[in-house]
RNA sequence: GCGCCCUUCGUCUAUCGGUUAGGACGACAGCCUUUCACGUUGUAAAGACGGGUUCGACUCCCGUAGGGCGCACCA
């Protein structure tokens, strides 16, 4: 019988939510609700300077979109300052951390000899042993871990495997500021026992840090949290995530039209498998979510793939919910504060009528939402001189090349216009003859094909209707 | 510089010593459709390189090359 899983996400909040952040959120999420345990939140905000609310608010907000829950009220870890304070001091009380004198210039002094013998960059254990009495008046130490320095430390990682690290190599590192205040590695260690973590999963640039908490761990007699580093995920021309491309921030995904549910799917793609599944529900995620099936190599982001998934949920999504997807869309899109405004009761009726051909279309919600411009085209539409002349000269090459001319539209074309034109006049057994009239009530009221709308009303309005019997014969 | 990690089609990946190395995206071609899209059928496309171990290596070991991460009184 093992204890209940425990996984926690720890961003901190110096920016946006990170689409690598993002999917390893996904991956503390989904595992602790395969395993029925519970996933915790906790802001690493000991950094002062650059920590902001702002910051939170985003990170809370992409979790709450991605539809990532977590068990608790978030915590902050700078709350616990002094629960950290007081484990370092009982680290010192075991001797297993001292304090050390040394100002900040001597060790960027230290870094740089280093740097320039071409000697490892670590701290020289100046303080490690040296007497208490040795201190320099006014200065304010800081405290380090006394780390072991012979023998070696080892990871059992999930997705890793066995890593090992030589103690020598691992210098003793500042876990209490001279201002009195944590540093990151021991708040972790802290927090996560503290916290009753179970299982870390965390990106593989903490891999050294897993060390050197372990170290602490056993330092203080806790027992060592399950481990798993997942790799990295890089931008589309295999270098590092930058601003340029997959750097954003999850809303930023949001803006660009996609799907909650299409981001998870893709991202759980990244670097985690199930053998050949490609298109899978979060359900199902949860269901076959094991962390030894997480990769070792590091990912590149391609949104072609994402848009091709995308594409398919909104797809296979039922007219009504993706109506409700657009609407919500809307708000956070270019334009689509201006559209919200404007959808009334009718032309929520239109929209509904209109998803089952926009869909299939449409890869993103920014698609679905410019697919559906003509029905917020303000009519009469504007024509330029080359409408007139091309509705003057007639002709069904005319509908042809008109209907790019008149909307935003361009896909539906004369041969849709003809056979909706045909089908109609069949179906009242009236005439093409009198066609015209009627059929631009009737579609007007209910088609939901674009220029068929734009078309007609554009050809009624310059008294050019009687010209679609010529068309259409 | 030191440490750790990675390397299968262009991309994401399957394979856990024996396969015609599979799937997906993308690409290309055909079908469907008097547009676009959807759908559908097919084609091209991969084990970085060099050594071992083994009856047999993509798979295990060593080395080389390339790439990533880490080396803060940041997290």
């Amino acid at each position: 019988m093992s204890l209940p899983v425990v996984t926690r996400f720890a961003p901190s909040p110096t920016g946006y939510l990170h689409i690598g952040g993002a999917r390893t959120a996904l991956f503390n999420w989904a595992y602790a609700k395969h395993t029925g345990g519970k996933m915790l939140l906790r802001i690493e905000d000991t950094d002062r300077e650059r920590s902001t609310d702002a910051a939170i608010d985003a990170i809370l907000a992409g979790m709450t979109w991605l539809g990532l829950t977590w068990d608790g009220d978030a915590v902050s870890q700078h709350a616990q300052a002094f629960r950290h304070r007081e484990v370092a001091e009982q680290l010192l009380a075991k001797g297993h951390a001292y304090h050390c004198y040394c100002s900040p210039q001597e060790l960027d002094a230290m870094r740089a000899k280093a740097e320039a013998e071409k000697r490892p960059i670590r701290y020289d254990g100046t303080w490690r042993d040296r007497a208490p009495s040795d201190a320099p008046d006014g200065v304010k130490p800081v405290i380090r871990f006394k780390s072991p320095q012979t023998g070696e430390t080892v990871i059992d990682d999930n997705a890793q495997g066995r890593v090992v690290f030589a103690n020598k190599d691992l210098d003793d590192l500042i876990i209490l500021r001279s201002d009195g205040n944590p540093t990151y590695n021991l708040s972790v260690v802290v927090d996560d026992h503290d916290m009753g973590v179970s299982h870390i999963i965390r990106g593989v640039d903490h891999l050294t840090n897993a060390a050197r908490q372990t170290q602490i761990y056993v330092a203080m007699g806790w027992k060592v949290p399950n481990m798993t580093h997942v790799p990295l995920i890089h931008g589309p021309d295999g270098a590092k995530l930058s601003k340029r491309h997959g750097a954003l921030g999850v809303e930023a995904y949001r803006a660009m039209g996609y799907l909650p549910a299409a981001l998870r799917n893709y991202l759980a793609r990244l670097g985690w498998s199930h053998g050949d599944d490609e298109i899978f529900s979060t359900e199902q995620l949860v269901e076959w979510f094991e962390l030894a099936n997480i990769g070792k190599s590091p990912a590149r982001f391609d949104y072609a793939k994402l848009e091709n998934l995308n594409g398919h949920y909104i797809r296979q999504m039922d007219d009504e919910a993706l109506l409700n997807a657009l609407i919500a869309f809307l708000p956070f899109a270019e334009d689509g504060p201006a559209l919200l405004g404007r959808i009334d009761d009718t032309k929520r009726g239109q929209l509904s009528k209109a998803m089952a051909g926009l869909k299939e279309r449409a890869k993103t919600l920014v698609e679905l939402k410019n697919g559906a411009a003509y029905l917020f085209a303000i009519r009469p539409l504007a024509m330029d001189e080359k409408a007139r002349q091309i509705i003057a000269e007639g002709g069904i090459a005319a509908l042809q090349e008109l209907v790019p001319v008149l909307s935003g539209c361009v896909d539906w074309t004369a041969s849709a216009i003809e056979a909706a034109v045909k089908a109609h006049a069949e179906a009242k057994g009236i005439k093409l003859g009198k066609l015209a009239q009627p059929l631009r009530a009737s579609l007007t009221g209910t088609s939901t094909s674009p220029p068929i709308f734009d078309v007609l009303e554009v050809l009624g309005r310059v008294e050019a209707m009687g010209r679609i019997n010529d068309l259409v014969n």
